[in-house]
DNA sequence: TTGAAAGCGGTACCAG
DNA sequence: CTGGTACCGCTTTCAA
């Protein structure tokens, strides 16, 4: 019964033109009060919404709408993000379009462009690690839709984006396990294809270099999915070595959770025997026993600001907004308590 | 340069009517293959998409989307959910809009209102505590929306919906440190607006009746937002009872991290001298020291079905789908091990 | 202050 | 096999 109320109901049923009751429903000024008023209480009465997509067609894509594409959400770090970048659009009253590339650059770009085909006014994209600017991202900058990116950047383009200082950060967790007396540092790191892999490794490489160390093949092992099982493999693999590390910086959390674990399980005390420095300020990170130093992320300042910097792109087309937030050590136990 | 493409551009280049055009793309029969051909090469060339708004626009509100309201995304249970939807979804070619409603019920109802007005194809609702049949879903309903609740239901509403079985799982839980030896359990309880708090506690409470013991009403504590802050205070009232209880059965995983943090600070043992039982299985559960046991919510799974029954819903008008998950017990260190 | 009519980008019916 | 035309619901000239 309560089917979808139209202008042209209210029009037939006050006797008036759907033109009029556009009007009065838009508060423009050439209106009686009267009429306006009568529109007014009938499209209530009517519970009546207006027709967004209607709208939109008409007005060529001024719909508020923007498109959200991250590599996974169930991670503590992105969905923080997802959660700022939606507070902000809630605000100013855009709805949110999200979707998972899974790190899977194919999948990303058949997102992307159904997302340009629903007419969104932008996009905030965490590239997956495969991803590239040519095949993904060059279509959108034809339509001049605005994009910023998130956390990861693509060399070959310049771009709006929001990141965190992932190679200061690094550097600072390496030096305080430095400063902490640790002597053999090892690395869990992520992959070369990911700016989050390589970034860390080199602030991991630079602050050794820097202190006069060397780096030691055997002590920087990969991960893919930087988990915890992972993280324990990966440990598994270090504490085995015949001379193993005293020490252990990890590309995530979570993947330093499983460092911990295996460290628990084999009896090597955190942090008297071994050092460990995770990256992310998760929340397992204060949870965890010993606590966790790590770098922190802010994953909601990211993602307002990144909404942020797209309004700002519709306003003013010709700037380009960059933000790199620092890094910031979160020190808990597990790193040695010597910190000057 | 590259603009839109649309229909007409595709049209006039060709020397050929909007209509071939259209027909060429969407696969019709009748049609050559020449122009066919030459159609979809053009399209190719022009990089065309079709306007989204536009199709759905004339077909009704029969554009693939759907709506996605949940409380938070960044609790652990939450993001898998979300993470369950967005998987089926892609595959069915639906796109998703997602918004947070923050636990607060009028900001529910607004995202719901433009859901409807952007022509969602269904709802999926996790509702918020104070969430209302009557304000929040009957606009809906009466469009004929399908709605698929989660997590939640409505006592004065039938209608899809996928849950876990939160009843017995607490029940499970509290018979476990029954079991265990523990004399003393205590509840933190959530708050009675929200059905996980009211139903875990009646398993809470049927436990202890079905086991002859008496329900005292210090050892059951009230918190709202269900996180670790809320577990510790809470932790801090129990254990400074003048007879405190010896184990404690958390709402959530999140407060049962409140109340390892008190026990490791103040030093009372886990499992020996308290036990602890917390409810999800979040990631955080696993990685708590000691391990934390919980009751399983499949945040995937549920997410999954809940699109699933959404998709179905279409097809079958009369008919009304329901699950509950069935609970299960995650075994860990934090109850005592005497399990049988 | 109000209304008629065109059109946003497609689809669908009908005629040829 | 192809084209003409109406129309989805709304905004926006333009004229009255």
């Amino acid at each position: 019964m309560d089917q979808k109320a139209r202008l042209i109901d209210i029009a037939r049923a006050l006797n008036i033109s759907v033109t009029t009751v556009s009007r009065a429903l838009n508060n423009k000024l050439d209106i009686s009060k009267q009429t306006k008023q009568a529109v007014l209480d009938l499209a209530k009465e009517l519970n009546y919404q207006p027709n967004t997509l209607a709208i939109s067609l008409r007005k060529k894509r001024t719909l508020k709408l923007i498109g959200v594409v991250l590599p996974n959400v169930d991670h503590y770090f992105f969905s923080t993000l997802l959660q700022g970048i939606m507070s902000e659009a809630h605000q100013n009253n855009y709805l949110v379009l999200v979707a998972e590339s899974s790190q899977d650059a194919t999948k990303e770009r058949e997102i992307l462009e159904e997302f340009v085909s629903y007419g969104v006014n932008g996009v905030l994209l965490a590239p997956s690690r495969e991803s590239n600017y040519e095949e993904n991202l060059l279509p959108l900058v034809k339509q001049r839709i605005p994009i910023v990116l998130m956390d990861r950047t693509y060399a070959d383009y310049s771009s709006h984006f929001v990141q965190s200082d992932d190679y200061n950060g690094a550097l600072e967790a390496v030096n305080l396990l430095i400063k902490n007396g640790y002597k053999r540092i090892a690395h869990i790191r992520g992959s070369d294809h990911w700016s989050i892999g390589s970034e860390r490794y080199r602030g991991y490489a630079d602050a050794l270099t820097q202190n006069g160390r060397e780096i030691l093949k055997e002590y920087v092992v990969s991960c893919t999915l930087a988990n915890k099982e992972e993280g324990f493999q990966a440990a598994t693999t270090l504490f085995n070595l015949p001379n193993p590390p005293d020490a252990v910086f990890t590309v995530t959390d979570n993947v330093a959770a499983g460092v911990i674990e295996y460290c628990n399980q084999f009896n090597l005390f955190i942090p008297e025997q071994v050092g460990v420095v995770g990256f992310s300020n998760a929340e397992i990170s204060a949870l965890l026993s010993p606590g966790l130093t790590t770098v922190e992320q802010k994953g909601q300042d990211i993602g307002k600001l990144a909404f942020s910097f797209f309004l700002q792109s519709l306003s003013d087309k010709s700037k380009v907004f960059q933000k790199t937030f620092e890094s910031k050590l979160i020190v808990r136990e597990s790193c040695g308590s010597q910190l000057s």
